[in-house]
RNA sequence: CGGGGUGUGGCGCAGCCUGGUUAGCGUGCUACCUUGGGGUGGUAGAGGCCGCGGGUUCAAAUCCCGCCACUCCGACCA
């Protein structure tokens, strides 16, 4: 392939709004172009790119087993009220109709789709186990797409589906789609994290996302220093945090705390470690059918509430903040909440200073941090305004809900090897579930058992980020001069600079440089564009080949010059030898 | 979804506050010349309904209203 022949519009300038370097670089670099927001189109080096990464994807699961198959992009909306998404998905499902008043979605991720078609063709055991992918578009209508590739509307995805006679085989294949994984992301030359996600109300029993470590990754993950345990902080655990040593002793009392609301001030007015402070976090929790109600969360001062595990612990789609009035109708004193009922209710605060009725909020659902168990020496709020709770020992405490609601802190001790545990970021390449019968029951998917009894099928998910490698790669390759592709990605693996094409034999010896990488089977693109030589060389750079064969000056010599990219070193060799010395680079 | 910002030749921007020449600059594009080891220099060109709609005015890129798009921060993201 000849460059002056090819579509690749290079630019100087980077879009303005471009921060990451993936999104200025692929832009740059003439790989993609925006079309709307959140949509790209993919311009020939682009494309090539990511044939490269589907081809490498593609491989590794049909060595696994995998089958791949392609399911349309637009999907009846019938399915996805089948299985109860439809209302559920929310404003990220793009709902349209066709001209008849049918009604379609457009494909967010197709676990309906591929269970329709399963149930269609497979209704035995014997059949089993099944694993069928595809390498497709999807389109989820995003709020706030950005960051180029990184989050789009419109993005290409693998998405998998297993299918299993019973658990222990989803399991099996979930392990072995794993090690697929983790060899899919390691040919990409990518440096990545396996680590433990929220699996959530959706999954099953486990669900594991693959991080590529990168500072401008949108998710935050716990990784251990002593060992492999890493966790995105939506389920990260921890060893329970030691106490401080002084506890404040104090007799179970009522106390008058004007105006102190937060942790920090009640931390500092009684001169006690937050870990001896109960906080209290109302949150609104909304369920499925637009029911909702007001859940106060409990955790030791010292705690931040982790979100997704607050919902998960309560089964709730989604946490929202509690207005001030809604926190009032209930009953609750906001600043000042506390579990004074159960306090109460367990018999301690009788005949309390002037213990007032209305303080007490019987109806409000309360879930309490598991580092909250068995806690004395506490100080909560008292549910009244100006006044908490001193002396409170919750191992009193009937009849109530403990849950791992509390976020990991960088700096707490790994729950596996006691080791430290630190933040970093990563970005979701790739994520898969242990799916269960979640969908194949509502979508009445069964299959007879070697007994002839009717059963759901078993199902794994998994998931890759296709167009979201590209960037991911980009992060994590690249210098102040542009992309630096890992060769089996790489839009091309050689690029062969003419330095001067007016010189016929530079020409001439190029072009049989080239001929000759070819018949070796290089992936090779010839530079043959009457620019100037440092034009020439700046786009290598940016572009990112991963190999540059220079004809030019030394040519006079018998010499070319070999770049590698990653290193920019430069390597004079005799013309015969630049076929080898390519092959070099690249092995 | 909440809050901000921006829309001007392909790209990046100025002009707007304070309405009034032919809407300007850089880059890119075309032609010719020049140069040929790090985005060479020159000459001549082409390319704009100043996001869309309405209003104010003798006069609107500029002021006012509405809409749309893009974007940033946050919320959200099986």
């Amino acid at each position: 392939m000849k460059f002056s022949n090819m579509l690749i519009p290079t630019l100087k300038e980077a879009p303005k709004d471009a921060v990451l370097p993936s999104h200025i670089y692929l832009v740059r670099g003439g790989f993609i172009y925006q079309v709307a927001s959140g949509i790209y189109d993919f311009l020939p080096l682009g494309k090539r790119v990511l044939d490269k990464v589907r081809a490498i994807v593609k491989e590794e699961l049909d060595t696994a087993g995998c089958q791949e198959v392609q399911l349309g992009l637009v999907t009846p909306a019938e399915l996805w009220k089948k299985s109860g998404r439809y209302e559920k998905y929310g404003a990220e499902l793009l709902r349209f109709e066709d001209r008849k008043g049918n009604e379609f979605v457009l494909g967010p991720t197709h676990e309906e789709m591929m269970v329709e078609m399963v149930k269609q063709f497979v209704g035995s055991y014997k059949q089993l186990p099944m694993n069928l992918y595809q390498i497709n578009l999807k389109f989820r209508d995003e709020a706030r797409p950005r960051f180029g590739l990184m989050r789009g509307r419109e993005f290409i995805m693998k998405d998998g589906y297993s299918f299993h006679a019973d658990q222990e085989d989803m399991v099996r294949e979930f392990e072995l789609m794993e090690a697929t994984y983790r060899k899919i992301f390691t040919r990409m030359g990518l440096d990545f994290r396996v680590v433990e996600a929220d699996s959530g109300a959706i999954g099953g029993e486990g669900s594991k996302e693959f991080m590529v470590l990168a500072d401008s990754g949108e998710d935050t993950i716990v990784v251990c220093e002593g060992c492999d345990y890493g966790a995105n902080i939506e389920a990260a655990v921890r060893k329970a945090p030691e106490a401080p040593a002084e506890a404040p002793e104090a007799e179970l009392n009522r106390f008058r705390t004007p105006g102190i609301k937060s942790i920090e001030e009640l931390s500092k007015f009684f001169s006690v470690d937050p870990y001896y402070l109960v906080k209290a976090v109302a949150k609104k929790a909304l369920y499925d059918g637009g029911k909702s109600e007001i859940v106060i969360f409990y955790l030791r001062g010292s705690d931040e509430l982790q979100e997704v595990k607050a919902a998960n612990a309560v089964g709730a789609n989604e946490l929202e903040d509690a207005s001030e009035e809604e926190l009032r109708a209930a009953g609750l004193t906001p600043g000042f909440m506390g579990p004074i009922e159960l306090i109460r209710n367990a018999g301690v605060i009788e005949g309390a200073p002037t213990f007032r009725e209305e303080a007490a909020h019987p109806n409000v659902r309360q879930v309490f941090d598991e580092n909250l168990k068995n806690a004395d020496h506490m100080i909560c709020g008292a549910n009244e305004e100006d006044y908490h709770l001193v002396g409170c020992d919750l191992s009193v405490l009937k009849d109530v809900t403990f849950k791992d609601i509390a976020q990991t802190q960088e700096g707490d001790a790994c729950a596996r090897c006691g080791g430290r545990l630190h933040y970093t970021k990563g970005i979701e390449v790739g994520h898969i579930f242990q799916l269960g019968t979640r969908y194949s029951e509502p979508l009445e998917a069964t299959f007879l058992d070697a007994n002839g009894k009717r059963k759901p099928f078993e199902m794994g998910t998994y998931g890759i980020g296709v167009s979201r490698l590209l960037a991911a790669i980009i992060e994590q390759h690249h210098d102040e001069k542009g992309c630096v592709w890992p060769a089996p990605v790489a839009p091309f693996e050689a690029v062969v600079v003419i330095g001067n094409v007016k010189d016929q034999q530079q020409k001439e010896a190029g072009e049989k440089i080239y001929d000759a990488l070819k018949e070796a089977g290089v992936d090779v693109l010839l530079d043959d564009r009457s620019e100037r030589f440092g034009f020439k060389m700046k786009d290598f750079e940016l572009i990112g080949f991963p190999c540059a064969v220079v004809v030019g000056k030394k040519l006079a010599d018998g010499v070319v010059e070999v770049i590698e990219r990653s290193t920019l070193e430069r390597e004079d060799v005799a013309i015969e030898r630049a076929v080898d010395a390519v092959k070099a680079k690249l092995a």
